[in-house]
DNA sequence: CCTCCACAGGAAGCGCAGGAGT
DNA sequence: ACTCCTGCGCTTCCTGTGGAGG
């Protein structure tokens, strides 16, 4: 059967060599294109309330809100390199941005010593007061004796947990600074985070502010088709796809990341099925996948009854009209796996999470003499999750 | 108009793990 | 060896609340 290996390994590379891709790192969501398209407006702005960078002053504090997948993150990256490559031509680069997501460090301690660490700092990942881990941002800032711009992504994530103490105290540092100096950029997906801030944050943070409306469909096919253009083959996008992508995304709340997450794992489909040309047939299969990926990633950071909850609620059909009856079904199955069962309290709390996480859609509900409650639903295919959980169980061997 | 349901969700704190400084 | 710090998952106790039914 040595003609049939031969075969395989022939078939195989032929495949791969049938790309349909150029270059697909330019449909990453981290990638900052030369150009945004629909974004001229923030882009203008944000330079100019940067510009004292080049005269070596501290700019105003910036606040930034629009939804997700709106360019924020990619303007705010881009204003900064291109700035940064301007001062360094004309040989002044006194300033030093940092960026940190506040989703991924959503402690005080963790984006303090992010902080620290991004000026050539050390600092453990837990043991030290928080009060040392900012003496130290001090010390470091002041060696850098420039300026410091200090862009706090998802910043709500964070102070949803932790409160805005870190802001206040991040927004007057200057004052106990002697060289170096800071200014801080805040970026929010969350429109009414402002209104929950100590009025003093919000004065001092939002010294300026920027608002990214979501892009329309129409906005979302030139961004698809600038991309495209970089990442694909000419003619490896079939009739109709970008459009099929935008529109789907337009949908959901005019996300770009959505949809260039979208047409990019659709040309993966495509490669991967030996064809071509991306079809919209492979933009459908895209978006289960991405449906599929994005739930079991979560699944697997879920605290166990965190996971037991969501098993709960798929197994009783993907929904419940009250608290009480997800708390006493939870029991139940919480028992029957021999496993304690937590408070009703905490259950309330991992509903919470387990809606910022986007697996369920949850809303509050007043029934007036039947009480105020919570009707839970899941807001992803039921089977989606029973096999994420199902994957994850037999990852941990039981 | 008042009551009172069935919770929501805030506040405080606990025990543990991981680690620093002394 | 000892004290002190944080994060995490959790409990206990608590106050707040929109509106159906009296």
């Amino acid at each position: 059967m040595s003609s049939g290996t031969r075969d395989i390994v022939a078939e195989t590379l032929l495949k791969s060599e049938k790309t349909v891709f150029m270059n697909r790192e330019v449909l990453r969501s981290d990638y900052i294109p030369e150009y945004l398209p629909h974004r001229e407006e923030q882009i203008r702005k944000l330079t100019e309330v940067l510009s004292p960078l080049l005269r070596g002053e501290r700019p105003s504090n910036v606040f930034i809100y629009g939804l997700t997948g709106t360019g924020k993150t990619a303007v705010v990256k881009y204003v900064l390199k291109r700035i940064n490559e301007y001062a360094k031509r004309v040989g002044n680069n006194m300033f030093l941005p940092v960026y940190i997501n506040c989703r991924h460090e959503s402690t005080t301690y963790r984006v303090l010593s992010t902080l620290v660490e991004s000026l050539g700092g050390k600092v453990p990942f837990t043991g030290l007061s928080t009060a040392e881990v900012f003496r130290r941002l001090k010390v470091k800032v002041n060696m850098t004796g420039g300026i410091v711009v200090i862009v706090l992504d998802e910043i709500d994530a964070m102070v949803k947990r932790v409160g805005d103490e870190i802001l206040y105290r991040l927004t007057r540092v200057n004052e106990e600074l002697e060289r170096g100096k800071v200014s801080v950029i805040g970026i929010t997906n969350d429109v009414r985070f402002r209104d929950g801030l100590d009025p003093r944050v919000r004065s001092s943070l939002s010294e300026e502010e920027i608002l990214f409306p979501p892009y329309d469909a129409l906005q979302l096919s030139d961004i698809l088709r600038d991309r495209a253009s970089k990442a694909f083959r000419p003619d490896a996008v079939g009739e109709g796809v970008i459009d099929y992508c935008a529109s789907t995304a337009a949908r959901e709340h005019g996300d770009a990341r959505r949809a260039l997450d979208l047409l990019r794992v659709a040309g993966e489909v495509a490669e991967r099925l030996g064809d071509n040309v991306v079809r919209i047939e492979h933009v459908k299969i895209a978006r289960e996948e991405l449906e599929s990926d994005m739930v079991s990633a979560v699944v697997k950071t879920l605290p166990q009854h965190g996971k037991m909850v969501l098993l709960s609620i798929a197994l009783a059909g993907g929904r419940f009209s009250t608290t009480g009856e997800l708390y006493i079904k939870y029991r139940e199955i919480s028992r029957s796996l021999g496993l304690e069962p937590v408070t009703q309290r905490r259950v309330s709390d991992i509903v919470s999470e387990l809606e910022t996480a986007g697996l369920v859609i949850a809303k509050v509900v007043n029934r007036g003499r039947y009480g105020k409650t919570k009707e839970v639903e899941l807001a992803v295919d039921r089977n989606i999750i029973i096999k994420s959980l199902r994957d994850e169980a037999r990852a941990l061997g039981k």
